[in-house]
DNA sequence: TTGAAAGCGGTACCAG
DNA sequence: CTGGTACCGCTTTCAA
């Protein structure tokens, strides 16, 4: 069923019906009335494809996360949602689950759904595909990778500043045996942060440390630290990537019979809810979710802060709670 | 730019520029060749808005769920996707914050997108919107919700039982004085669960109830068991209507100087991931999410079990892990 | 194998 | 105020 049909129906032409749709001005209020109710009648809906085609507008911005069950992303996916909606904009969501493959078929997708904006919130962007974005006439974000231009934003978090943090934290609490928790990405073994993490532990001259990696969810934290703990069970702390995956690594150091932070201490990153709400609550580094979603969005419309050649940087703080303490006498 | 100027710069028709790009038989290798090298130069993304209008296909379904913050809807939502994907179909997201009239709204935009397929995994889907996906062409699924139809598959979930087999355990386990957290939606300040637990509990003569509804989410459930403990400071249990809730609910409990399950009950539902990875580990109502979105998609594609016109019930069951115990002696 | 041309369902400009 | 119509960018016969 299509406008044509609509307007046949009402008595009217299809430039008339369609300015009723569209709630132009200078339409008799009789006609308007007359089209409506044959839409209702019909349950018409425009087509959208036709509507974008002939229009060349979007109104629509695509948004590109590496894992939305993972609360990072999860978060600023729902505030950039909510800020689109506001105004107005659709919103067309894409999960790559951490697939460099799945990075590319979304990022054409968005470009064949010509997207007024497009945030690519993941790790693994590579950089042939950036350099490809890079002439586009709309707005693009990335996050961690590539290099602004003129059309391109990049919002950068200091990782190395929170992983510096947080190892100079648990040095001066006395741990010297330490236990980094990283997660792997479908191509890489490992990401990135665990290898900033992994560079400055080794600044420290008499840290010990063990790397685990596993998928990004609870279990894989669980995982990764029943392995950390079967190559060296005098760990005294544990670094997790993000905050699920200390979430999982504190369970099964429960069920390995140890207390935390009594025995072992445990990081997480990002400072999502749980951190607040599991338990023993956990130390984490804060990343201002909310900013760099309201950051994203800025980008899009062209806000200050964010006029598309910025490179915006995000500083972390680290957040103290219970599951971190002394180094357990050994 | 669009196909004409790809044709022009390889010196082919529209028509063999398109054949190229769909991999159609019947095309000479040197132009397929040509035309493709074209397309890299060009960088060029066939307009999927032109494609779809003229080629009435679609191969996309939507899928609206209330609130992808929720892990149970998250996870239907991924696992929906995942077997999307497999069968190369792209999906449309939308999230309507349990807003009755985001679900409209949400409704209308995958009609408009002409979908193939849709499931409206919400909670808040209104009558006459249920009427309006009656007739239409493609296979629809609603969760719990409206009746099966010749296109409409329901998948309902048997929380009666659910709920029955909660509070009749925690009775038996001697409890009496039992609080109620539930979730508002943004019409309603309660939401169907706690309705059913309210209507169950008061079949039991001497079960002394109280209820408690906040927003879904940890934090939610923090301040909703306050409240709860506020009014009736001698509850023994606590049960609520998802695990989220209940996580924050433990916290506040925690907070409090109480503990779990020694001084207070508590059980969540839904046995989403985390209910096993907190502390302590949440007895909780397994609905098997699996299931639910090989069901959704099984409904899509018209597998057997649920060809449209179907109605699926899902039989929760009870998982008793460490947040229950028997009620503390007063 | 390839090209020409008729739509697909709207929008918007130009007359009337 | 309303109608006619030239596109929007691509798919798909039908011929060549």
């Amino acid at each position: 069923m299509n406008l044509e049909e609509v307007a046949r129906r009402a008595g009217v032409s299809i430039a008339t019906a369609s300015r009723v749709l569209n709630n132009a001005p200078r339409v008799k209020d009789t006609t308007r009335v007359r089209v409506m109710s044959v839409v209702e009648k019909l349950k018409y809906h425009p087509n959208l494809h036709a509507r974008c085609l002939a229009g060349g507008r979007s109104r629509s911005i695509g948004v590109i996360v590496s894992n939305i069950e993972n609360p990072f992303f999860r978060d600023i996916y729902t505030a950039v949602e909510t800020a689109a909606h506001a105004e107005e904009y659709e919103i067309f969501m894409a999960n790559t689950d951490y697939r460099a493959e799945q990075v590319a078929t979304s990022v054409r997708s968005m470009m064949g759904r010509r997207v007024a904006g497009l945030a690519a919130i993941v790790s693994e962007m590579d950089q042939e595909l950036v350099g490809e974005l890079n002439g586009y006439g709309i707005p693009v974000v990335f996050y961690d990778v590539g290099a602004p231009r003129h059309n391109i934003t990049v919002i950068r978090v200091n990782y190395r500043r929170g992983i510096q943090k947080l190892t100079s934290y648990l040095y001066s609490l006395g741990h010297r045996r330490m236990g980094i928790v990283g997660h792997h990405t479908q191509q890489a073994q490992m990401n990135e942060r665990l290898e900033v993490a992994m560079e400055i532990a080794a600044r420290y001259g008499d840290l010990v440390v063990e790397t685990a990696a596993d998928v990004d969810s609870l279990q894989g934290g669980c995982r990764a630290a029943r392995r950390l703990l079967a190559v060296n069970p005098r760990l005294t702390a544990m670094m997790c990537v993000n905050d699920s995956m200390a979430v999982g690594a504190m369970r099964e150091i429960r069920d390995q019979g140890l207390r935390v932070p009594d025995d072992i201490s445990v990081t997480g990153f990002d400072d999502v809810e749980l951190a607040q709400f599991c338990y023993p609550a956990l130390t984490s580094v804060r990343i201002p979710r909310d900013q760099i979603a309201k950051d994203i969005w800025g980008a899009m419309v062209g806000s200050e802060r964010t006029r598309p050649g910025n490179e915006i940087m995000i500083e972390p703080e680290l957040i103290l709670r219970e599951s971190t303490g002394p180094a357990a006498k050994s």
